[in-house]
RNA sequence: GCAGAUGUAGUUUAAUGGUAGAACACAACCUUGCCAAGGUUGAUACGGGGGUUCGAUUCCCCUCAUCUGCUCCA
């Protein structure tokens, strides 16, 4: 395959009912995107797979589904609401942005930690201290600017302080507050893993990349708990885990790597964060973050909730509180590195291309097009569609040539389709067409449904 | 949010201070016996709002969106 820029594939992803953007009758919000028909089955599948693979395989997986509206007290005793904030400030020479803190940490080579500054004990400093921009050098800063990352918004209908609260900046948390309720109730021992998908918001400052990075996202997140001192293990176990299950979807193993983060970038909770990162067309990016959060969080809410998260292991009688491992990734990257690896013009002859999107057969929005060979057999064939449709996704189409609709269904990565034609009435056989070979066998009626089934298992 | 660039049908584009033409795509009908056929007909565009002007898609201002950096991150 040559190289495609990331604008034609974007425009393809438009055109064929995957994405649009949000809004765009009114001018469009900024970095709002909507999934079309095509787009939907897409993220469905994903999101099916995904949950297939860590739920309901995985021996020590639950799966659970938590309120994105949660009390605020969960995100102070986190710390999400104190330090999930940057403060920010413009050089007004150079026009570049940094961090107040980090050029604090910076110009005292680590020796001063400005956490829990106040943006005038920082300013401050800056200033005694003569700290300039490392760009230019000039000492001409804009104020600092505090960019809280969580959504703000009112429970009830009285808008006063009280009545605050956020719109989760992930799904972890809910995870972690039913710890407990989830060990209780399901009988599970450590090790095991709580898994959930759902919306996760953040007011980034600078999202992009199409739908690479959005103020409005969807997460899946595991949070596996272990046994301290067991979870280095666990963290190379589910890595792998990942990796499998990506490459299985038909990510290209040479568009993904592992990427290992140093130890001055970790979080101050983690002992250990790795990134598998892919190939975009506009360059190496993050898909999924797997991180040793150790027993943080847990802490964090025993802290807070005076609760008590304590686990009492029954073959040791050891009392403690469970590390965990958690792969976080977000439904739309994978959707993106799926699209960009499906993505094909496969050449004909010198004029001729044909858009190929070579989804894995389970991935694909639709699993086969019915269709007739002319139009005398439209009816036989919409009988057909009614035999399949209630078993996967299947499109009936009757317009135009049929190498036209055979390219159709191409450009949207359809894995089969079947043509009804002039011998169907006698012989009660359909032609099965294969999207990527353009090779064609000849079924029974009655053997169509489980030839295609077996072939789109996840 | 700041700096720079961009904005004409779904896409790629043409022209113009006197309200826009095309190609491909799309829809309907005819035709079509397995890989972009053909014919007829049709719908669809100057991102939005102001200003200058007799008249603005064209000139000016504001705004919105997209792209590239800064920054952040699943």
């Amino acid at each position: 395959m040559k190289d495609v820029k990331f604008e034609t594939i974007v425009n393809h992803a438009k055109n064929s009912g995957f994405v649009y953007q949000g809004s765009e009758i009114y001018g469009g919000l900024s970095n709002t995107w909507d999934f079309g028909p095509l787009g939907v089955e897409l993220k469905n599948n994903i999101k099916a797979a995904w949950w297939k693979k860590f739920v309901q395989s995985s021996p020590y997986n639950v799966g659970i589904q938590t309120a994105i509206l949660m009390n605020p007290k969960v995100w102070e005793a986190t710390g999400h609401l104190a330090g999930f904030s940057d403060p920010l400030m413009d050089c007004k020479v150079c026009k570049t942005r940094h961090r107040a803190d980090h050029l604090i940490e910076e110009f005292s080579k680590g020796t001063v930690n400005p956490e829990g500054w106040s943006n005038e004990e920082m300013m401050n400093y800056i200033k005694e201290n003569h700290i300039g921009c490392p760009d230019c050098g000039a000492h001409d800063f804009t104020e600092i600017r505090q960019f809280n990352l969580m959504f703000k918004t009112f429970q009830g209908t009285l808008e006063d302080a009280k009545s605050t609260i956020y719109l989760r900046p992930e799904t972890a948390q809910g995870m972690f507050v039913n710890f407990k309720n989830v060990q209780r109730t399901m009988r599970k021992k450590i090790p095991f893993g709580i898994c959930q998908f759902g919306k996760s918001f953040r007011n980034e400052i600078t999202p992009g990349n199409f739908i690479f990075r959005t103020r409005e996202f969807e997460q899946m997140e595991m949070e596996f708990f272990c046994k301290p001192g067991t979870d280095l293990e666990w963290y190379d176990y589910w890595k792998n885990y990942c990796m499998d299950f990506l490459q299985h979807y038909g990510v290209k193993a040479e568009n993904l790597r592992f990427r290992d983060h140093a130890k001055e970038e970790l979080s101050f909770y983690s002992v250990a964060t790795c990134d598998i990162e892919y190939k975009f067309p506009f360059g190496w990016g993050e898909l999924w973050g797997i991180a040793d959060r150790t027993d943080y969080d847990l802490k964090r809410h025993m802290e807070h909730a005076k609760t008590n998260f304590e686990y009492l292991d029954p073959a040791t009688n050891e009392k403690y509180v469970p590390y965990c491992i958690e792969p976080a990734v977000g439904v739309e990257r994978v959707f993106l590195s799926m699209f960009c690896d499906a993505y094909d013009e496969e050449v004909i002859n010198d004029n001729d291309t044909r858009i190929v999107m070579h989804f894995h057969p389970a991935m694909a929005p639709y699993k086969a097009c019915i269709t007739p060979l002319s139009k005398k057999q439209s009816e036989k064939a919409m009988e057909v569609f009614e035999m399949l449709a209630g078993d996967f996704a299947v499109e009936f189409d009757d317009a135009g040539s049929i190498g036209k609709r055979y390219r159709r269904q191409d450009a949207i990565g359809t894995p089969f389709c079947i043509t009804v034609d002039f011998d169907t009435e006698n012989d009660g056989c359909v032609t099965v067409r294969d999207r990527d070979t353009m090779e064609q066998v000849r079924l029974p009626l009655n053997e169509v449904k489980d030839y295609i089934k077996e072939r789109i298992q996840f």
